[in-house]
RNA sequence: GUGGGUGUAGCUCAGUUGGCAGAGCACCGGGUUGUGGCCCCGGUUGUCGAGGGUUCAAUCCCCUUCACUCACCCCA
């Protein structure tokens, strides 16, 4: 047998509603907030993610589905939407028309790591990202929108946590001085930190093994080598949350796997994913339109990973609504045919309709009838039919009655929008 | 990429110190000749994840492999 793809999956007829409804709340609610939606392509010039994300990060490193299309150009699926968004913000030149944009998008991304709970090789985000706007004030109401999202969703087993990263101007004197603290205590980190520490040292603040934890207990964070500006971003950013009753905590040690963030950056945890613990996150990243050839314009923005919403939204409600408004059971081919007329005039009018077209006898379409949750049954039979009537019956009442053929469609259309 | 756990019916799982493969649920049929759920009775379903080895005999032991899963790692 075929089966799908490591790390893929399928989402089957019984989740799609918990997705269709996650996906409903969060572009009505970005909508609110003035976004617009932005549909983007899954496959890229290689280039746009190695220029973005970074060569030396493992998403670039190792995770990517690159590959030589016929001509021998190099394409990638997507890894992430927000260096898409930039390339069509620059491409497009929508800072032409305004250069605050406000863009959301929802679709697959693709990873190749090993394949864990809350972890896939086809993920699925929902992006929010406001371009041209420096203010600290709009940090503030990104992360407001997005705790609103998941208040929306009833998930409230989740806590933001928030870090500066700073910028060009005083990130070059924080590493340095980050990386004169790691030189001292190099003989205790881990393997994996030791080449961090060249390459990217604000990672190892990052690292979950404890030896390393202990060692960098004392280094230097980022928050405490702010340059003014900075400072006051991040300042104003904490006050205005304040103001807008966020609840939140500083995560000194929060870095992000990306190389263009800057300043703010938060993520949103929660206890219910085992290791997979973040649900969200994002910041700013000042200098990626630049950097791709676009005009020097500020930008934050975040992501939601869409599947381990779902988990926990799916822990958090299971209500389960469902059901069907009628079912017609349909006995002998005359009425088959009636029954095919009356179940498209009625699904059309938006009557939930579903007929029978198998040769079961009247106990096994109950049955069925029942386990579709049909709050009326419609018992025709060419007996019936003769007769010029069906039998409506109401499937917890038991009640029964007769209903002419002449004019059925409107009769059961009051009667069943009717109760 | 590394390590642990698990693969038996559609689902959840028993099981055999190596000897015809099991239960509950689900499904189908009957009790009720044309009326669902509850109840009673009966029935169907398996390459025992795949490949190889040991053996008279392997679902069980050994090797390999694949998948799932959890963790490392990374991130959403």
């Amino acid at each position: 047998m075929i089966q799908l793809i490591r790390g893929f999956k399928d989402i089957l007829p019984g989740e799609t509603g918990l997705w269709q409804k996650i996906e409903k709340t969060a572009a009505s609610l970005f909508e609110d907030f003035g976004f617009c939606e932005i549909r983007l392509p899954i496959l890229e010039h290689t280039e746009l993610f190695s220029r973005s994300i970074g060569k030396d990060t493992d998403i670039v490193e190792k995770e990517m589905y690159t590959f030589a299309d016929i001509k021998g150009d190099f394409v990638t699926m997507r890894p992430e939407a927000t260096a898409s968004i930039v390339r069509a913000y620059i491409q497009h030149r929508l800072y032409a028309v305004d250069p605050v944009q406000k863009l959301y998008t929802i679709g697959p991304m693709f990873r190749r790591e090993r394949p864990q709970k809350g972890r896939y090789r086809q993920f699925y985000q929902i992006n929010a990202e406001v371009l041209g706007v420096e203010s600290p004030l709009v940090d503030a109401e990104l992360i407001f929108m997005l705790a609103e999202l998941f208040k929306r969703l009833s998930v409230s087993d989740i806590s933001v946590h928030l870090n500066s990263l700073g910028c060009p101007k005083c990130r070059p004197g924080f590493t340095r001085a980050l990386q004169r603290f790691l030189s001292k205590v190099t003989t205790q980190l881990c393997a994996d930190c030791q080449k961090r520490k060249d390459k990217n040292p604000l990672r190892v603040l990052d690292c979950k093994v404890l030896a390393c934890r202990e060692a960098v207990a004392d280094a230097p964070a980022m928050i405490d080598h702010l340059c003014g500006e900075c400072e006051a971003h991040f300042a104003t950013v904490k006050n205005s949350l304040n103001n807008l009753s966020v609840q939140f905590e500083i995560d000194r040690r929060l870095v992000r796997g990306l190389d263009y963030y800057t300043r703010t950056t938060f993520e949103i945890q929660t206890g219910s994913l085992g290791a997979q613990s973040a649900v969200a996150g994002g910041g700013r990243y000042d200098g990626l339109i630049e950097s791709l050839g676009g005009p020097a314009q500020p930008a934050i923005g975040f992501a939601i990973g869409l599947d381990r919403l779902a988990e926990i939204v799916d822990a958090n409600n299971k209500e389960t609504a469902g059901g069907i408004d009628l079912f017609i059971a349909a006995l002998g081919e005359k009425a088959k045919t009636a029954a095919l007329k009356w179940a498209c005039d009625l699904s059309r009018c938006g009557i939930k309709t579903e007929a029978n077209f198998s040769d079961k006898g009247l106990k096994g379409l109950m049955k069925r009838a029942d386990r579709l949750g049909a709050r009326h049954v419609l018992i025709a039979g060419d007996k019936e039919l003769d007769e010029g009537v069906a039998v409506l019956r109401n499937m917890s009442t038991k009640e029964q009655v007769s209903v002419k053929v002449e004019g059925i469609i409107d009769t059961l259309k009051s009667k069943l929008t009717a109760s």
